[in-house]
DNA sequence: ATGGTAGACCTTCTA
């Protein structure tokens, strides 16, 4: 079974990008990040003619996430628990009835930026929020991922400058410290447990040429429970997206799980 | 040291 996440940065705006992108890579579950529109507006027809069960938290403007899925979709979550006074659609969840089950949650990680803010601080409370929910999603000891655009830099190996990240909230301390904190409930990064090798970079800004200089960082992670875990054959950066006509600022990364 | 781009939308915010 095929995985991915891809924060596509406005469905609307990327819809024939993303279409071609879903005719090659034939996800069978995908995530997708910052959709920036309400339920309504997105674009479920085309997905569901190749398909795919669609399941969307939309937000106008800013935000938003959805889950398309070839298989039957049960159990569907919108927003982490504890949500009261947070309208931000950040977070979609559901049971993925494959012959063998397995949940899937769709993350965008709030980015945090500027710190010293409220942002921040909202970047951290939203960071204990996934951690509390992981280890009860971890509890049921099945197969679980928790994919999407973390907004987290874990290491220096996963920016190309690292230097220029010290004062972003993507590589503070306290930003680190919670994905770890996040990881060692029993997490594997798939990213890490197949390569690990500097330079799988997910993101690259529009901004001052960051594609053409590779100065791209590692943000869009794949966490996966121990029985998931077990069952990773493989995954892919599709780094080849961000070259195409109007792309989004991040690329695809997909995982399959022999399941 | 600075500025650079993209998307949504009411002219500025978010990333």
């Amino acid at each position: 079974m095929k995985l991915a996440t891809w924060n596509v940065n406005s469905i609307n705006a990327r819809l024939e990008n993303v279409l071609d992108w879903f005719r090659e890579a034939q996800p069978d579950v995908a995530c997708l990040q910052e959709i920036k529109c309400v339920d309504e507006k997105f674009p479920a027809e085309p997905f569901e003619s190749m398909g795919y069960n669609v399941v969307v938290h939309g937000q106008k403007t800013y935000n938003g996430v959805a889950m398309l899925s070839k298989y039957p979709l049960d159990d569907v979550r919108r927003g982490l628990p504890d949500g009261e006074g947070d309208d931000h659609a950040r977070y979609i969840e559901a049971l993925v009835l494959a012959p063998q089950p397995v949940r899937v949650g769709g993350i965008y990680l709030p980015n945090g930026n500027p710190i010293g803010t409220e942002k921040f601080d909202y970047k951290l409370r939203w960071m204990g929020r996934l951690h509390r929910h992981a280890q009860d999603l971890l509890a049921f000891e099945e197969p679980l991922a928790l994919m999407g655009d973390y907004n987290v830099i874990p290491e220096p190996e996963d920016a190309d400058k690292p230097e220029g990240w010290l004062g972003d909230a993507l590589f503070q301390p306290q930003s680190r410290e919670a994905f770890r904190a996040l990881k060692y409930l029993g997490l594997t990064d798939a990213y890490m447990e197949m390569d690990g090798r500097p330079g799988g970079y997910t993101f690259w800004d529009y901004q001052a040429g960051a594609w053409q200089r590779n100065h791209g960082i590692r943000i869009d992670h794949v966490l996966l429970s121990p029985q998931a875990a077990d069952k990773l054959r493989g995954i892919e950066i599709h780094k080849d997206v961000r070259d195409r006509e109007k792309p989004s600022d991040h690329v695809p990364v997909m995982v399959e799980l022999d399941l």
